[in-house]
DNA sequence: TTGAAAGCGATACCAG
DNA sequence: CTGGTATCGCTTTCAA
């Protein structure tokens, strides 16, 4: 824990000369910037954290708020504080958590103790608790997820809807005229903000180019397994003759695997089409083309939102949504000629 | 963002009285104190956190490092996650995340800028890199998880050897003689410090009392409810009359599936006991008896020598292993009079 | 029981 | 291009 006092006298400068040497807000002649970076580098100085969170205007330090809710994905969940927590490595920025209970009284408490510069809220709910809490503190809140009401928010978010007309665009420009959907368990519809999104703009879609469209939602209680696989049947009884998925990745193998058991073929038989899933769908029995949910290009999004707020800059409220892309891994093709089976 | 000195001015007092009352540190007039609370109160006040980093001694910040391996099981992880936030707010300690790659470096870096007091180290490997760099900071630091090389450093774990051993009693008392192992894919016990520790614990245990016991550790590439299934069904006709799990939850419930099939009830035909796992085993198709992976009991460990190094204690280097505790739900039962099936 | 004032270690303004 | 120094808001020692 060296000091600037210590780099200082080791360069043979003042303390604000190694100051602006090391944060470049001055210029300085090569030569002393060089004999003070050795000296910083030799000490292994780094500017005292809370020093510098006092005499400057920035702790850079994002709070990460995360519920950590019983039906959050674990493994999405993780990559989203992971690529939040690598965007604003990028800014120099630190993450600290503030999980469950403290989501909401935490984000108060670093707003009035000056912990963090800002806030990225994570895991938001349609009626979540902590937007009330943003607006009345002064803290530069950024939400990635869209809560039911947003007004006067910062809000990031994939286009769900965009990304579900997508896959509904690909299959009827294919021509199926007839597609399943296996969404989320019921639960899902009620407690998190975006399949609702997903499967309102894959029926709007599918209204529109008048292809005929069936959901099914397999509760996760008892035997999900089960659930889902009932869900394949009625769909491909029904005629559907393309899949759309957006369900976690355990889902989406039962629905492959329960497709090879009814003597299904994909793509030949049938086609199928993941949306909004932020897993490898390439690591399934057969790959399976996809409309992601890019973590990082959320979060680097948010941070860099954050990053404007925190610096003062003007950034007009309102949610930006990410455009969807389509990945394709050889799982769709155009319907068989007759219903097959 | 209110200060200090409008909190002192609201009350009528002086700025270091309204730090000591506020911290406790020493005796303040019963009403004093309510004055300057109240004041607080309406202010809304807390200490600025730079200036009191920089004033005390404390960042009042722990580093909790989690690298996000490839095979790290999301919702365990999330679990620990979770609960060293909730035993470091009971210190009224907050958490700052060190992902990936900011592992190691960022351990210099909140070290060197005394961002935080102390480290926790999630996730550990057997040769983790992060055991050298502990060794050179002067950063108290916590593993939770036991490195090969452990020397000189503070670690909390489950003591899993004992938690199998203790699986293989309960299976002994009851009379088995035969017992199956289902653990973790083989990577993991080359990756991870803990799968070798269960696997250790119960092949002595069974040495020791003469149960035989066979071992399988079923891929995860491809079709693992495959070789899962397979591992199952040798284990099985092998003449195993008791099944001991470590392995992931989806694995458990392909297990369940798989007896079914085999048309084995549990506990009459076959006797199945969870070890290690964080997840709860109550909610499969049949519950399953657990010597479980208590993240709480870990992490508050961990942070209770975490806080006591950072007040200066002396606290000796070493291993803290947790005990096992055996949770009975059915599953267990003496074996069957003669080999089913 | 309370108050005044000396730091804590940077940043950034004001000079030169 | 470089240096002196006021300042940030709090904790804590020293006095009263």
């Amino acid at each position: 824990m060296a000091k600037i006092h210590e780099v200082a006298k080791a360069a043979g400068v003042s303390i604000s000369t190694v100051s602006y040497a090391l944060s470049g807000k001055r210029s300085i002649s090569a030569e002393t910037r060089r004999r003070i970076e050795a000296a910083a580098h030799e000490l292994d100085y780094r500017p005292n954290a809370g020093a510098r969170m006092l005499a400057g205007r920035r702790t850079q330090i994002f709070a990460l708020t995360e519920p950590f809710r019983a039906d959050t994905h674990a493994p999405t969940h993780m990559a989203f504080v992971l690529a939040t927590s690598i965007a604003a490595r990028k800014y120099e920025y630190d993450i600290l958590l503030l999980t469950e209970e403290e989501a909401s009284t935490g984000m108060r408490r670093v707003a009035s103790s000056g912990l963090a510069d800002g806030a990225i809220v994570l895991d938001v709910a349609p009626d979540d608790e902590r937007v009330a809490v943003a607006r009345r503190i002064a803290l530069p809140t950024v939400f990635i997820g869209v809560p039911d009401d947003h007004e006067g928010l910062v809000c990031v978010d994939l286009d769900f809807e965009a990304a579900a007309a997508m896959a509904v665009d690909r299959l009827a420009e294919l021509g199926h005229r007839s597609i399943g959907f296996v969404g989320h368990p019921p639960t899902a519809y009620e407690r998190s903000a975006f399949p609702p999104r997903v499967r309102r703009g894959l029926e709007q879609r599918a209204a529109d180019r008048a292809v005929a469209c069936a959901t099914r939602t397999p509760e996760a209680e008892g035997p999900r397994r089960t659930a889902v696989r009932e869900a394949v049947r009625e769909l491909i009884e029904g005629g559907a003759t393309a899949l759309v998925l957006h369900c976690d990745d355990t889902s989406h193998a039962i629905v492959l695997d329960e497709l090879a058991v009814l003597g299904r073929r994909v793509p030949e038989d049938v086609s199928v089409v993941s949306v909004g899933a932020a897993f490898d769908t390439t690591a399934f029995a057969s790959p399976i083309d996809t409309v992601p949910l890019v973590p990082s290009a959320s979060c680097e999004l948010a941070v860099e939102l954050a990053m404007r707020l925190v610096e003062g800059e003007q950034v007009p409220a309102g949610v930006r949504l990410i455009p969807p892309g389509y990945h394709e891994h050889g799982s769709t093709a155009p319907p068989p000629r007759r219903p097959s089976g």
